[in-house]
DNA sequence: CTGAAAGCGCTTACAG
DNA sequence: CTGAAAGCGCTTACAG
């Protein structure tokens, strides 16, 4: 392996020659910029990730802290660690991939070890133990989502109020008054989920102040509770025309079936959006209109404001990444009554 | 942050001597190593992972290689990350996480700037650029899954001809002579996939071998090849009493719905048994006996052969894990004429 | 059983 | 615009 001595051996200058016109530190005359570069390329020189970290103040490699639950949505996980790996990149940053059952042991010891210059918190639960470590941990963090208390954290996440709204709009737009939300189990929002009791506040919040008749559904997830809260909904008098999910793959499909089978059209008796979505909503039949989360956009965001961070620790606050409409179809104008 | 400086004074020794109390690397008066493990304890040290690095002959990180391709299946490739992670801990090794779209450049950045002691590269694929490089990498690596030409690697794998016989020979112990292999759909073996092909021809050499009636077929993956697959099997002379499907999910449900409507009993009519899958045949109706790919113990096998070549290059060899059967009812003795 | 010291390969003030 | 040198925090022969 080619040293920093070789390279300047090579081109005939000292290693702090090597080293700043390498890095670009400071100026450096034309002609020796390209002898080093020469005398690297030809070297296949590549700096020791050992001797950068302990001479300099960066490691380049960022901490991700990432564990497998029960109920993990498995490609959802996978596309935000890999965006997050790709948006890294961008910055010269590797990704130190942290997904030990004890996540905070794990989080202590890169930190401590100076292994990482940042850590990326994803997914986080409502009480997650990642959260209190994150405001000690001595390294920037940034997390994904939107912990219970976020005091003194810096979060990025889907703004999924916004995204309320916007599925709520795109239907007035339409002429549509009466809408349905249909939501998790009950459970789910019993425990403090984060995002699904945003997008159920924002629903009625708005439904109240727009006048429009807004009805918020549960159930569970099994095919018989999801049939049976479809079928109370469209055998009320005044059935929605109107119908909004947040809630998982199968209860989405399961509607879908079970509506079809009632011989309800999808979009002309009943316009469907799916709300906050991590699947994907083209699988179905008919394909749904769907405000994704948006793993990119979310990763993007938090690794730039890691990035921005290391100089100084970054700054306490809420980052939320607006939300887009994606058209696939399943929705139309109010019917005719 | 302590250093090996502020442990040495409080425990009142050397830093030679912290550094062999903690390592363990030559005797120590018990006294001694006490005094420095509460002072490390007290003090909060952990040793600086880049000073270690550049001291020190290894850096307890390892580089996993886990390109997302079109067709990679979320879950069965998360399972094997985080396998890989899980026995990398054991070893105390961490992994950083390379998905880069062009693997070999992260690849080559990693191992010559000496930031891993290791290389597993996962999902491999038939032409995979990867392989090359890892033959001159000039860092241990290991392979999981086996390459069209594995000369010269260290590569582990399911042993999917064990895998398959075993199918088999569970069935024919239940009188079983009439068999047919749901494969994948042609292109596959067109393009020289490797576990396909290797299951293909164990079930036809061995079907062979022992007298069977070993039919091989193969199916697009849309509902309607399917199922005319599946008319096409049931409507023959002497229709198969078991059948062995490796294929992917969405084909496997699809013939289990399909051999339901058409009135066919699994397991009193069909003995059936998923090979080599990576998903929960569980959650079909019915739960269906499998021999499953083995996320954990393929990928400890990886990591322990890797840590076993850190000293010296890993020797070149294929190394298979032994299938495991899992009963889930979906098998019977064969139904009488 | 323990310590003093060299050295790993960089980065970055300091000096000119 | 460039160089000589200190120093980052460890590990490990070397010495006793």
């Amino acid at each position: 392996m080619a040293t920093i001595h070789d390279v300047a051996r090579a081109a005939g200058v000292s290693i702090s020659t090597v080293s700043y016109a390498l890095s670009g530190k400071r100026s450096i005359a034309d002609s020796t910029r390209r002898r080093v570069a020469d005398a690297a390329l030809s070297l296949g020189y590549e700096p020791h990730a050992g001797a950068r970290m302990l001479a300099g103040t960066r490691t380049q490699i960022f901490a991700v802290t990432a564990p497998l639950r029960h109920d993990t949505y498995a490609p959802a996980h996978m596309a935000f660690v890999l965006a997050v790996a790709t948006a890294a990149r961008r910055h010269d940053y590797d990704i130190l991939l942290l997904t030990e059952d004890e996540a905070t042991k794990g989080l202590s010891r890169v930190a401590s070890s100076r292994l990482v210059d940042g850590v990326i918190v994803l997914d986080v639960s409502v009480k997650d133990e990642r959260i209190a470590l994150a405001r000690t941990l001595g390294v920037p963090t940034v997390v994904i989502g939107i912990p219970e208390d976020p005091d003194g954290l810096a979060c990025v996440d889907l703004d999924f109020e916004a995204a309320t709204r916007l599925a709520v709009d795109t239907l007035t737009d339409r002429g549509h008054r009466r809408f349905a939300l249909l939501g998790h189990p009950d459970e789910i929002y019993e425990r403090g989920s984060n995002f699904p009791i945003r997008v159920r506040d924002t629903f009625t919040a708005y439904a109240a102040e727009q006048g429009l008749d807004g009805r918020f559904l549960t159930s569970e997830t099994d095919s018989a509770a999801v049939r049976a809260t479809v079928d109370a909904l469209l055998d009320s008098p005044e059935p929605p025309t109107a119908l909004l999910m947040h809630s998982q793959e199968s209860v989405q499909a399961t509607v879908l079936d079970h509506v079809r089978e009632r011989g309800v059209s999808v979009p002309d008796d009943l316009s469907v959006i799916s709300v906050g979505s991590t699947f994907d909503t083209t699988r179905f039949s008919p394909a749904l209109d769907v405000i994704p989360l948006l793993p990119h956009a979310t990763c993007d965001a938090a690794v730039d404001m890691l990035v921005a961070a290391l100089p100084e620790p970054p700054e306490p606050r809420v980052q939320y990444v607006a939300p887009e409409y994606r058209a696939n179809g399943s929705i139309a104008p109010v019917p005719a009554p």
